[in-house]
RNA sequence: CGAGGUGUGGCUCAGCUUGGUAGAGCGCCUGCUUUGGGAGCAGGAUGUCGCACGUUCGAAUCGUGUCACCUCGACCA
């Protein structure tokens, strides 16, 4: 391809809109351009490396031994009014009416068609396991769509779907995603980890997500080097501390403690650290009033409390209901002498401790010394908070790591939950008729794009990997003035063309600084530049991710790019 | 949905406080010079100042409303 005839508007400038270092590179580079909020458009450049993760998935994908097929975007309402989901996908389905005004959706994810499908077509124990998978638009409409799109409102997902006859069998299938997500995501050189994850409003029995690791990414994860235990914050497990207080437990005292309600404002008044208080959080959940537990400086993981209390919605209690509860202003709840008969979840870290500070349900008083197990006792100890850096790995007891992560892919066990919803049986040998196992796994195309870039850039630009480079190297020409330089150029750039390598051959007439920037902003792997030394049968051999260039012959540059590709 | 912010040429932004002929840099077009790291000189084109209503002799500027976009939070396969 010829620069000078290319669609490849880059910018010089960083566009305002743009937050995060893969958004800014995406829009400088000509990758993408905005059309609505969370709803992009991909130019010539972008969509090239766009297909080439989309072929690295399905290559995978295949090799997995699934099958790929496509569905339609829009879809009737009546399988999601099936599943329930019409009504629990809420404001985030974007939906319309046909003329008729018959309701559809545009598809925000695919297990209701896919086990439909295989619901009017499979019917025996024969035809299982069966794994399908699309490449496909999604359409959530996203309270706040960021980052360009690392969340955006219309994105390319590839969805799996694996069907089995058990449990052993859905164990098996997943694990041949698991594998072939892995070597997806190795193919795209990211640097990633596989965490347990919550499978929140998915439902099922077992998730994991990738996660690449990026302090730009919107999910924590916790992980271990030691044991290689890792898994998103609202899932990593949070054990108690080994062994009982040993300390000696003194008497409940009641103190004033006016216009003391935070944490921070009692460690100032009663000089003591945040791990000696406890604090109590009122929540509402599904219109029952429960009081949370955890230690002063933990905080509350409502994933976990969610799933703990087994409702739907969690939110905090209003101050009206507050006051109900604990007859105090907020900021003065605690176990202790509550107004009302509610439901006392506390964090097994709170179950150990003795003489701590909890409100007393008295605007501007605290209890000190209150001692669990003596004072008072919950009606559920678990863990509900959620894990921090340095602490005891669930797993091995060292000291579990904190970092962001970006999730690229999401696998999860569905079990039975769309195919006894949706009616999806099959009949087994002896003829009796069972619900298939079902999983699901998912891979953001656009989103695997932009974790890329955000592992592989430097000041002047995006370093794509081989694997994904929109093209594998670019010709520079220094001079186009200069005859032997163009005639060589364009030998060169022949030879790649008819040896299959996907080249670029800058014959703009701008200044050789312009095409520099210019290759280097759009993360080309290979730079030959033909310049002052052609006369002499030299050329300059530049890879993107080093620094160093090699100065040698024409037929040497092609013969060490070529090398690189073979490898890939 | 709560809070904050921004809308002025293709891009980045100034002008608004204190109303009076719409600006800069980059990009774009023409010509000349230049050619190993986003060139120089000369000339040129490009704007319903997001939209609507209002105040005023006069509104990019003041007021009200509205829309869009961005950020933080809440929420979320």
């Amino acid at each position: 391809m010829r620069v000078s005839k290319m669609f490849m508007p880059t910018q010089r400038e960083i566009p305002a809109e743009a937050e995060i270092v893969s958004h800014q590179l995406m829009l400088r580079a000509g990758i993408m351009r905005k059309i609505a909020s969370g709803i992009y458009s991909f130019l010539p450049l972008g969509y090239r490396t766009f297909r080439k993760v989309e072929n690295i998935v399905r290559q995978e994908m295949d090799r997995a031994g699934a099958q790929e097929l496509i569905m339609p975007a829009v879809l009737p309402a009546e399988i999601y009014q099936e599943s329930g989901r019409w009504e629990v996908f809420g404001p985030e389905m974007f939906r319309l009416k046909d003329r008729n005004q018959r309701d559809f959706c545009l598809g925000p994810t695919h297990e209701e068609p896919f086990t439909e499908t295989v619901r009017n077509e499979i019917h025996s124990y024969r035809g299982l396991p069966l794994t399908l998978y699309q490449i496909q638009h999604k359409y959530r409409d996203e309270k706040r769509p960021r980052f360009g799109v690392m969340r955006s409102r219309e994105f390319v997902m590839k969805d799996a779907y694996s069907f089995d006859r058990d449990e052993a069998g859905l164990d098996i299938s997943y694990q041949i995603m698991a594998k072939a997500y892995c070597a997806v995501f190795d193919r795209c050189n990211l640097d990633y980890i596989v965490v347990d994850a919550d499978s929140g409003a998915m439902g099922g029995s077992g998730s994991q997500e990738y996660m690449v690791k990026s302090n730009v990414g919107e999910a924590t994860v916790a992980f271990c080097t030691a044991c290689g235990y890792a898994a998103n914050d609202e899932k990593a497990v949070c054990v108690s501390k080994d062994g009982i207080d040993e300390s000696i437990e003194m008497p409940l005292e009641k103190v004033h403690t006016p216009n003391s309600k935070t944490i921070e404002e009692l460690m100032g008044f009663l000089g003591l650290a945040p791990d000696m208080f406890a604090k109590s959080i009122i929540y509402l959940a599904d219109e029952k009033l429960v009081i949370a537990i955890v230690r002063g400086d933990r905080e509350i993981n409502e994933t976990k409390l969610t799933n703990l209390l087994g409702c739907k919605e969690l939110g905090l209690a209003s101050a009206t209901d507050v006051v109900a509860v604990t007859g105090a202003a907020v900021g003065f709840a605690g176990p202790l002498g509550l107004k009302a008969n509610v439901t006392l979840i506390v964090d097994n870290e709170v179950s150990l401790m003795k003489n701590m500070v909890v409100g007393a349900n008295e605007t501007d008083y605290h209890f000190k010394n209150v001692s669990y197990g003596r004072d008072f006792n919950g009606t559920t100890v678990s863990d509900i908070r959620t894990i921090v850096k340095g602490d005891p790995c669930p797993k091995c007891g060292l000291k579990v790591d904190v970092c962001r992560g970006i999730e690229v892919g999401h696998i999860f066990k569905l079990g039975t939950k769309y195919t006894k919803a949706l009616n999806c049986n099959f009949l087994d040998e002896e003829g009796k008729e069972n619900p298939m196992l079902m999983g699901c796994y998912g891979i953001g195309v656009n989103r695997t794009m932009a974790a890329i870039i955000e592992q592989n850039y430097d000041d002047n630009g995006i370093i794509w990997p081989l694997s994904v480079a929109p093209y594998h190297a670019v010709v520079v020409p220094v001079m186009i003035s200069d005859e032997t330089q163009m005639k060589m150029a364009e030998e060169i750039y022949a030879k790649l063309v008819n040896s299959g390598v996907e080249v670029l051959i800058d014959d703009r007439d701008e200044r050789p600084g312009v095409k520099f920037k210019d290759s280097e902003l759009i993360g080309i792997p290979f730079r030959i530049t033909v310049g002052r030394k052609a006369k002499d049968g030299l050329v300059e051999l530049k890879e993107r991710k080093g620094k160093d260039s090699l100065e040698l012959s024409p037929d040497d540059a092609i013969k060490l790019i070529i090398e690189e590709i073979k490898a890939i």
